[in-house]
DNA sequence: AATGAATGAGAATTCATTCAT
DNA sequence: CATGAATGAATTCTCATTCAT
């Protein structure tokens, strides 16, 4: 009953970005294409109101179907939110090794990575903010999975700030703690990003890959000058 | 039931609000003391399982009351809420005042404000941590009480990073968003420490402290070593 | 639990009448005026409300007094009502004792009662429509003395009935039927009648002896000309 | 617990409004059974405690099924009521349309409304009786709607009388007025009224529209002797 | 695959009433 | 005589889920 210290996130009022693609489970049948709606709208509105305080005849009315309907594409309102955790980390995980195959051979790996970080997590907002928000209510077995999935994720971060720390860029006493603290530092940014404000997505990258630098003693990069 | 550990992010801000009655808080009479434990009560349950999952019977329960009795003391359980975060934000507010007044004249205010933000933060996690949850549960009216309390919090950073820049100490680019930035790194702190861990609140305030000048492009503290 | 075919009365709207005087109770204690308040605040809520929709709570917010004070005065919920509707019918028939002692001794009885009738009703409508209206949330005994006493009042009208009917002035199948007749039409007038009207109360006087003289198929009073 | 022969009185009247969905009454289907049973369980109860008194649970108990499945068939408590007070309106209308095309041509229309409303009020009580008690339970939407009904029916008695005055049969100083007070005087009837009692439908029919007669100053109908 | 109706549990809140102070 | 706090039961209504059609 006691689940103590648990999923602190801060991408509130997250929800900006671009719907999640149907496809993403790649159904062409009229059922697939239900399930799909099914899961756009739980997204939707599990962003707005929080798993707890959404009801299946809410997700089915915005689907446009009767509430019996739902369970014929998920089991359980549970399934419904696991499906959307799971799909999300296993995404973001899909994009990450999309990204760096893309990325150029002498490229930093800590600018592609806060690149891509901060993108993925602009463009896909609802899923992030639920992944944070919603993870005490998951049942143990999938928050296990999402939390290995996480895991592998700061990995991939930890990684990069280690082979720094050996090549002497970065100066880091503990790269565990300094993955913690960029990966918040970068995941608050939807929480108060804003398509319709003054700073462009690019400026936003900038900024941040040079507090990141700065915060792991990097000297600056010096192929721009100072930001701003 | 118990899964403890989960991810914690965040941008906070804050502001000295009107305060709530200062009876709300009182402890002396029969009332006052049920009150009290209502409100200890619904910040643990808040905190663990989230405001919608909460139900009037279990912190009922929790105080060891009928559930009608609660209805002496909050008139909705809305207004448990709204009390919750009114008084924490206040109390933050407070207790900067407070630390900000005891600090000698000659401190660097950001060392001063990062070792507060984390202690107060890491003292009272499960107020700070249903402060950016429940945000979205708060009525409207209550909700903008405390969002001004949050930017007024904010703006005491905001202020100390512009009064750096100004002296040549810091370069930033968006003094606002490097606040943002630093908030969230601070905030997320409370999410992966544990006690028991192997490292001392002091050491983390160490290790943030640098890694937050790092990131506002000011030479590091040599009274240390490379932290660590 | 089955009560079928209980009190329907046509008095809508009521509660235009004056408020029962206060001395009722002849209290000058504080006590005693708290009661009266109690009593006055409970006569306009049932009228308005009906005795099942109002609570203590609001009736003690009426009188400005928290639930608990209720109790000092009167032992439970039904009691109020209980109190309520039998002082209205002793005061009813108490009135109309005064009103036939001071009538002239060669007064047409059906003239007095019909206008006693209509003026007092027009008085206190909120006790008379209380006086239907909730008659089946009375308990058994209280019921049976409050139908004792409406009987008694009824009595008095086929008292007169009966005597005109001797003196061959009235043609009457069934004087009990005709009580009733007349007796739902004269209640019936508070149902509509407002202050603000073009009818005033003597006006009104007329037109119903006229009809109810015609009804009993008495000669038309011929001091005035045809009413109208 | 059973008390009956509370008194009954009040004015009436009706007209047609707009008629409810025609599928709100259908028998075909499993749902419009419950629905149909609900409607008359409701009608029983309301009609012997009174709206307030009458809870969702004694509906469903009465019903045989479950409190929530009730809201598969009404919205909520309030919609029943007004389902059942719209429909006694637009019925009532609709049985006086019938019974008056089938009345020979020469028939007295006086003579037709009395007996059609004593007639309908006696085969109908409870939802007679609910449509004069529970007017002030209704919001003001469906209490307007059920207003308007009213004075239609109450408008049908008026153009009688204002037709027999200006032929000369009937003395009336205001027909308005009249109306009211004859409606009060009908409407009274199933207060008393036992089938088990010595007066046969017939021959209130007859003592009624004696009186209604002598009320308006006609001639007494002389193709009978002495009323009784 | 969807509907309409149902279940059984549980939600927030209110109720009349009691009682120590 | 009034208060503030409590009880225990009840209130309307909603919930996730099931299932025959």
């Amino acid at each position: 009953m006691d689940q103590s210290g648990k999923g602190q996130a801060g991408t509130l009022g997250g929800a900006a970005g671009k719907p999640a693609a149907p496809e993403d489970t790649r159904n062409s049948t009229k059922g697939g294409q239900t399930a799909a709606r099914v899961r756009k709208a739980a997204l939707r509105l599990f962003a707005r109101q929080g798993y707890a305080a959404v009801s299946m005849r809410q997700i089915a009315a915005e689907v446009g179907v009767q509430p019996g309907a739902l369970y014929n594409h998920f089991a359980t309102k549970q399934d419904i939110l696991k499906a959307l955790m799971l799909e999300h980390m296993r995404d973001l995980l899909e994009a990450w090794g999309d990204r760096r195959a893309k990325a150029p051979k002498d490229a930093d790996p800590l600018e592609v990575f806060v690149s891509f970080h901060i993108c993925y997590h602009l463009s896909r907002s609802e899923e992030v903010f639920i992944s944070y928000m919603e993870l005490r209510n998951l049942e143990p077995e999938n928050f296990a999975e999402v939390e290995r999935q996480r895991q592998a994720y700061e990995a991939i971060l930890t990684g990069i700030l280690e082979d720094g720390r050996k090549m002497g860029r970065y100066h880091i006493a503990e790269p565990r703690v300094a993955t913690r603290a960029i990966i918040a530092m970068l995941t608050g940014i939807p929480a108060w990003y804003r398509e319709s404000g003054s700073l462009t997505v690019g400026r936003i990258e900038k900024i941040y890959l040079d507090m990141v630098r700065g915060s792991l003693g990097a000297a600056p990069d010096l192929t721009a000058g100072e930001s701003g």
